[in-house]
DNA sequence: TCTGAGTGGTTCATTATTATCACCACCGGT
DNA sequence: ACCGGTGGTGATAATAATGAACCACTCAGA
């Protein structure tokens, strides 16, 4: 099924960053042919996945995805789960906070809230990182099992700034310090200036959902405020957790 | 792309009322091939968009559309928007109200605020419904363009009611009352007891999304209550269109 | 314990599909 | 007029999907 492959892909593109496409500009960034993008886009428009802006000609999704979200959210409730531990994140904390699902080999936010601060870490709803330089990233590779982390480990893991952990041992040490602590504490990996906690989320398989994260200016990040963010930031993973279903086997009974 | 059709199409299946299904049991619903639903399933899930339940092997919505109905929802707000009005309209009317998106011949009900009553009509949320026999599908089908009514009647329509409207010619008058009064007014043609007074929400293309609709048991539905929730109702749904961008032409500059 | 009917899942020869390239019409700047 | 960029289209060569038959398993009933 590559076609269905490529189909769904295409989906993927989009992203608050970017929320329309044109054809030969879709085409090219998923490396598909002009003729077979349109086909595709074509099935998908059938179905309301995806419209095209009559105006413009760009394409962009469609409202058929809301109802597939909104019949996922009443199936097992994600969103309006993490939604109010966000808030409370952020309270308690005064930082952006996030959650992020483990998705293939990459991660998405899907929901975000935004500390009230007016120098304040922004994120992008739905936009795509990769997973060994963010903090959410990070923890989901560590729970996420041999299989996914040996398949990116066996690419050359790229850099980003002088902190991105590349080396391939020194990265399998981290991901053990991670399943070790249960956290992880990024110190500009991504993004210079960017620092931020994340801890993993557990569905009721015990595979790693995606993770919340607090993000905060390196200035903000002393000592004592990781430790703050640090206990609100695993606190809220767990509670979340708890929410999916998860149970816990080394808590206490 | 056939084959994106069909993967795309089992998606829909899937609903409030029905979250999970067994291979076999998707398989028959969709009329595909068992081995060609699993291959489908299994693109599908490389994704997210579909999850497989590892205890029961049954297939559910995956965390994948959560993502893309957020992006959705940034670039074009829907559900952020009916939802407030929904809300308002159960206020005035006290009866349940939905908004239903129109998705190819068919109309399913996205968002949904129910009635504090004890005895109230009840929707299943992401459940689809036919255009000929529910208010909201047929003010869609009466401003949906020639191409999609005469597709639909081609077909021999189904009735659900001894008073659903089956006769064609009957049916195009019909229409062309709606497109006069920019209403309907369904009472018990695709459920006994059930009557709803449905109005359009057209997209900045003056093309209808969807109607706004509320939804009465018969013994509720007199006259002046009719009066009373049909006010209610246009008027939501002419706001909701306006919030889509929609620019009525009839009305004052 | 045997049987049958139902699962989910897999295989591979047959078959129908899709990819690709070249093309068209159109638009906005040179 | 031209160029480089759109979006969109169609025929054929190359590729992918199909589905009957199959396996392993579970459950219910005799």
């Amino acid at each position: 099924m590559q076609t269905v492959d490529k189909a769904v892909e295409l989906l993927g593109f989009f992203s608050e960053a970017q929320q329309e496409f044109g054809l030969s500009e879709l085409a090219r960034t998923a490396g598909f042919d002009k003729a077979s993008t349109r086909r595709l886009l074509l099935a998908l428009i059938k179905h309301d996945y995806i419209e095209q802006n009559p105006a413009t000609k760009a394409y962009r999704l469609g409202p058929g995805v809301l109802r597939l979200a909104r019949v996922r959210e009443i199936s097992s409730p994600l969103i309006s789960i993490t939604t109010p531990l966000l808030n409370e994140l952020v309270e308690q904390t005064g930082e952006s906070a996030h959650f992020s699902l483990l998705s293939g080999e990459r991660i998405s936010s899907v929901d975000i809230v935004e500390s009230p601060k007016s120098n304040r870490i922004n994120f992008v709803l739905g936009e795509e990182g990769p997973l060994h330089a963010t903090a959410s990233g990070i923890v989901c590779l560590a729970y996420g099992g041999d299989a996914l982390s040996s398949r990116l480990l066996r690419r050359k893991l790229p850099a980003y700034t002088e902190y991105t952990v590349t080396e391939k041992t020194q990265f399998a040490d981290m991901l053990h310090a991670v399943r070790d602590s249960g956290h992880y504490i990024n110190r500009e990996q991504y993004e210079y200036d960017v620092c931020s906690i994340a801890a993993p989320v557990f569905s009721q398989t015990a595979q790693p959902l995606g993770a919340m994260a607090v993000a905060a200016p390196t200035s903000r990040f002393s000592k004592d405020r990781q430790k703050l963010i640090l206990a609100a930031v695993t606190q809220a993973a767990a509670t979340a957790s708890r929410a999916m279903g998860f149970k816990s086997h080394t808590g206490n009974s």
